[in-house]
This record gives structure tokens, C-alpha cells and sequence, in this order.
DNA sequence: ACGATATAGTTAGACATCGAACTAATGGAG
DNA sequence: CTCCATTAGTTCGATGTCTAACTATATCGT
């Protein structure tokens, strides 16, 4: 989080990188909110994002496969499917194969809320690829992606 | 949050306008952390960020107009004032012109952890300029800063 | 086979953030 | 001048996230 460019504040004069790092905290922020609220029955980004991932590369996936694919710990993953179970929205099952891990499945009634919240975010996301341009969006995402691989790199995770 | 792309997962299939936020949202969170890894004394980001935006701009603001800068809530800010009054850090006093509003102005130890902040964070800072390039990341500033004043005007605020 | 080490998952405590409800002061409409 | 709507700030409860500590199971080296 740092300043914006309105109401009379400019932060010009702050070097690239930290112009460059306060805009993605800022619409980090302002993108959950918008899509937060267009999600069905006050589903949060996590939930959802947990979900579209089991229905797009398959369930059946230990929470911690889960936790590493969004990069969070797996203390978080374990809050976000605890939420998702008591919904009914996932079924976590014992791995018959690993007596210390679990499998979390989908239920019709997760795939049904994600099928719902596709739907609700569309307009939002086309909304937003009006506004930038297909060609300037798909401009910034190798250099994104490099970014994150980078910083992916220099961590440790628990 | 959203799927990365390591570990044999591939979210490419997803809409464009879904990689691109979820790369947003997974930079926000790794650089976050690593920025709070070197940041003085166990400092927060958005310590440093209210911080530095005084020193930039100018104390003596208030609250809610910090609050509008960031793009957060003025219980957000309240909170983050305290916790930076706290600390001694910044000094909150009642505006003399209108009797429910404050201004923050900053203590000399504030102006003092900013400037180890400063020193701690630009390596960092230069290194992700060093890994991406000046030309690529002031490209894709435009761009950002297209979608958040579009996003910001899409909300409401508290 | 046993014992040390590593791995999967949970729990507890801290923090930032939001929205809603609340208090206090301002300011305009009559 | 008085009353009501607006504005500044705080408080409360919920959520997501992190780190650290803990339990239980696996695995590897000897």
C-alpha cells in the first residue's frame, strides 16, 4: 500500500519500484472488493479461487498441493477448506495412500457456486479487458509473471 | 488469489483478465512479505507506507485524508495511526480549525525509521529493476495506473 | 528393526482489513 | 436560532493471512 495519483497527491517523485508496488497494492485491494461483491451468497476471492482451481486441474488434491499452487501456507489453506466443508461445499477425505494427508474433493453444490460466480465475475473481467485493451493486458503478464517467479524464489515457506 | 504456474500446474487455460489478477494478487502477497522481512524493527508495510507519504507530502494531514490516499477505510487508518502513535512514531493532535477532525504530524524517531526503511528497501527494490528492467516495468505503469483509477471510481467507500 | 529426520495437517496468537453501528461536531434550511 | 443531514473519527465483529508450536505419520540411514 502507498499513495495514489487523485485528490491533489502526487507520489512522482517515489522511485519506479515503489510507484510500481503501490499501484499492485492498491488494485489488489480494489479488485477484491469489486469481485467480492459480485460473488454469489458472500463468497470471498479465496473460496472461489480454491474452487475454480479444483474444477479446472481436477479434485482430489491434498490441501498442501493446494496451499503451494496459490503460494499461501498451509495454515491458511486449512482455514480456507475448513470454511469450504462447513459450506458443503467441498468433502475432505482421508488420502487411503498417506495416513498423514487428506483429499479434498468438490461437491455438485461447489461446482455449482463456482459455475455461478464465473458468470458474475465475466462482465467485471470484460469490463476491465475493454478498458486496458487485450493487447496491453497480455503485454504486462510476462513481466508479471517473471516478478512473481522471482519472488517466488527468494522466500521460504512453512 | 489464484493459481500460480509451477509445481505441474497450469492455469493457462483461464480467461486473461484471471491470470492477470491472479498474478496481481500472488505479487502483492510475495512482495509484501519480503518487504517486511527487511524492513527495521518488525515495521509493517502499511507503517512505512503512511509514513513515507508524510514525509513526501507533508504532515500535519488528516486521518481521513490519509485514509483517501491509500485507499482504505478510515477504521483502517484509525487503526494504523494508533499502532504508529503507539510506537511514537507519529504525533496526533486535534485540528485547531474544526473540532472532530485530528492531524498527524511526525515525531523524529518517525523520520528516522523511515530513513532506515529507505536504505533497507532499496536494494531490494533495485534488484526486481535489475531482474525485470527499467523499459518493462515503467511499460506496464500506464497500465496499472489505468486500472486503478478505474477501479477506484467503481466503489464505494466507508 | 529402530531411531532420527522430514512431511501433512491443525491450532493458537498476532495483525490488517472491511463493513456496520456509534459519537461528536459542523453546517445548511427553514 | 433550531433542527437535520453530513462529516470525522472510533469501536466491534468477522475474515484472511502469517509465524510458531504441536501431533501424527512416513521415510531413511545404520
Amino acid at each position: 500500500m502507498t499513495a495514489r495519483g487523485k485528490g491533489g497527491e502526487q507520489p512522482s517523485e517515489d522511485p519506479l519500484g515503489f510507484r510500481f508496488f503501490n499501484e499492485i497494492g492498491i488494485i489488489e485491494q480494489l479488485a477484491r472488493n469489486r469481485f467480492e461483491r459480485v460473488l454469489p451468497e458472500g463468497l470471498k476471492v479465496p473460496h472461489f479461487s480454491v474452487l475454480n482451481h479444483l474444477v479446472r486441474l481436477g479434485d482430489g488434491r491434498s490441501p498442501l498441493r493446494i496451499a503451494r499452487a496459490f503460494q499461501v501456507t498451509k495454515s491458511t489453506m486449512t482455514n480456507t477448506l475448513q470454511r469450504l466443508e462447513a459450506r458443503g461445499l467441498v468433502r475432505i477425505a482421508p488420502d487411503p495412500d498417506d495416513g498423514r494427508g487428506k483429499l479434498v474433493y468438490l461437491t455438485p453444490a461447489g461446482r455449482r457456486i463456482r459455475q455461478k460466480s464465473i458468470k458474475a465475475l465475466t462482465p467485471v473481467l470484460a469490463e476491465v479487458e475493454a478498458l486496458l485493451g487485450r493487447k496491453a493486458l497480455a503485454g504486462t503478464l510476462p513481466v508479471l509473471q517473471r516478478l512473481r517467479a522471482h519472488l517466488d524464489a527468494a522466500r521460504d515457506r512453512g
